[in-house]
DNA sequence: GTTCGCGCTTGATCTGGGTCAAGGATGGCC
DNA sequence: GGCCATCCTTGACCCAGATCAAGCGCGAAC
């Protein structure tokens, strides 16, 4: 899953995700116009802001590694954490023209970036692309939707274990070897970011994360690394309704 | 505004909002299957369901006229009202297998429907569809992201006070004519819809409706008939940062 | 080693909004 | 007209989570 081509897995030319022939500078460069005016690599370091909410965005691009983080801020400082952003993931809007929010890189990150222009001038020559990004925007959207209820109706307790499943299970690599149900991972996220996310305060995450290895739902080693002894358990915890627990 | 064609305007023929040639039954019929299995109306009541979460939905469409809802549901009867379809918006996920939210008509309600199959076959094969609900997905993905702030850090106040500048702003028609900020409308929704909407309970809805119409923000006749005298007020109690209050 | 800083935990207290409960208004229907 | 149902309002009380505050653990810099 890390790092599966975003739009075309028919081409596979690299460590960049989008794979698509048309946009493979590598393999066709002539069909653009200077390689490095069309693709190109951006690193950013934690904490450092990949784009404000409102300037504008002069490029899409996706996740080659790290992470990232899709914040909205009120002018009194309160922020809310929107979408996380993991490698392979997309960010950008063709067709429109400034960013709707602050993208942050939550760890070291690395992008792989595509100047906006040329590439909307590709999606429209080729209708694939358009059709994948429609699918992925639709995943998305419907990722936002299912957190709209997460910040809406579910507990402290429930956002947290939400949270969790959600890290747990957007990483297959995380599964532990042969114990069904059994997951492993480092916390990508500080306190107070999983705060900014479930719309709490850092205390409240801490409390709830104390209270979840208390009760043997989680195990904790340090603050960030993770043992999920049974995802069921905390699928339940987070009141999902779905019992997605069946492993592979 | 309302009822404005959702895909492509150059083609118009009547009351449907999706007005590409290629889709119109009206104008093109043999270009489809039989008309009535690709294009039809359908109403609903007050109250229906369209469709319920996980449930095959066969179809895509666009409200022609009515209010319907997106609504999530826990298995403990908490519900979150994810999205609100309001004439012209578009429902369905090409692509998609199951509807991820049950779709009720909040009142009575009349679509428009495409059978999905063969809406994607159509937009297969023509680019300009999918690039048009590309556009309006990531539309819809701002407006969702654009609530994830409200439901995770707003007030109660301040939800009730968004919610109001969507509604007054998402319907164009309502400016009273002449007096500069000023608009009016029905409120479309119950109590217990808005408090579906804003995470809070009907109660709260009711106290706060009361608080706002008390210190002047809003007056109301009745328990839906709303008077926003002053649209930037409004939009400072909803801690909105953008002054969207200049009128045309 | 010591000190600093940052991320985190935990405790004590406060409060916004939830919960429970009792009516009030409006409108359809007999 | 009277009755009933639905939607709404308001009050009294409670509690989950916010706020304020103190201190811990650990790695980096010296």
């Amino acid at each position: 899953m890390l790092n599966e081509p975003i739009l075309n897995s028919s081409h596979d030319c690299g460590d960049c995700p989008i794979r698509h022939r048309a946009v493979c500078a590598r393999c066709e460069p002539d069909e653009l116009e200077t390689l490095e005016e069309v693709k190109y690599y951006r690193s950013f370091e934690a904490g450092q802001t990949v784009v404000w909410s409102g300037d504008p965005m002069d490029f899409v691009g996706s996740v080659v590694s790290g992470i990232a983080s899709l914040t909205q801020t009120m002018e009194d400082g309160r922020t809310q954490m929107v979408g996380l952003l993991l490698p392979s993931d997309f960010v950008g809007r063709p067709g429109r023209e400034g960013a709707a929010y602050d993208v942050v890189a939550t760890t070291d990150l690395v992008m792989c970036c595509f100047r906006k222009k040329p590439f909307e001038r590709i999606m429209l020559e080729t209708p694939h692309i358009a059709q994948r990004l429609l699918e992925m925007t639709l995943d998305e959207l419907d990722a936002a939707r299912e957190w709209m209820l997460v910040l809406g109706r579910k507990t402290a307790r429930e956002k947290i274990a939400s949270l969790l499943s959600i890290i747990a299970r957007r990483d297959a690599s995380l599964k532990l070897a042969g114990v069904r149900g059994t997951m492993v991972f480092d916390l990508p996220l500080t306190r107070e970011a999983m705060a900014d996310y479930l719309g709490l305060t850092l205390e409240t995450v801490s409390r709830q994360m104390s209270a979840l290895k208390r009760d043997g739902v989680i195990l904790l080693e340090g603050k960030r690394h993770v043992t999920i002894p049974d995802l069921g358990r905390l699928l339940e915890e987070a009141g999902d309704d779905s019992d997605g627990g069946v492993m592979a």
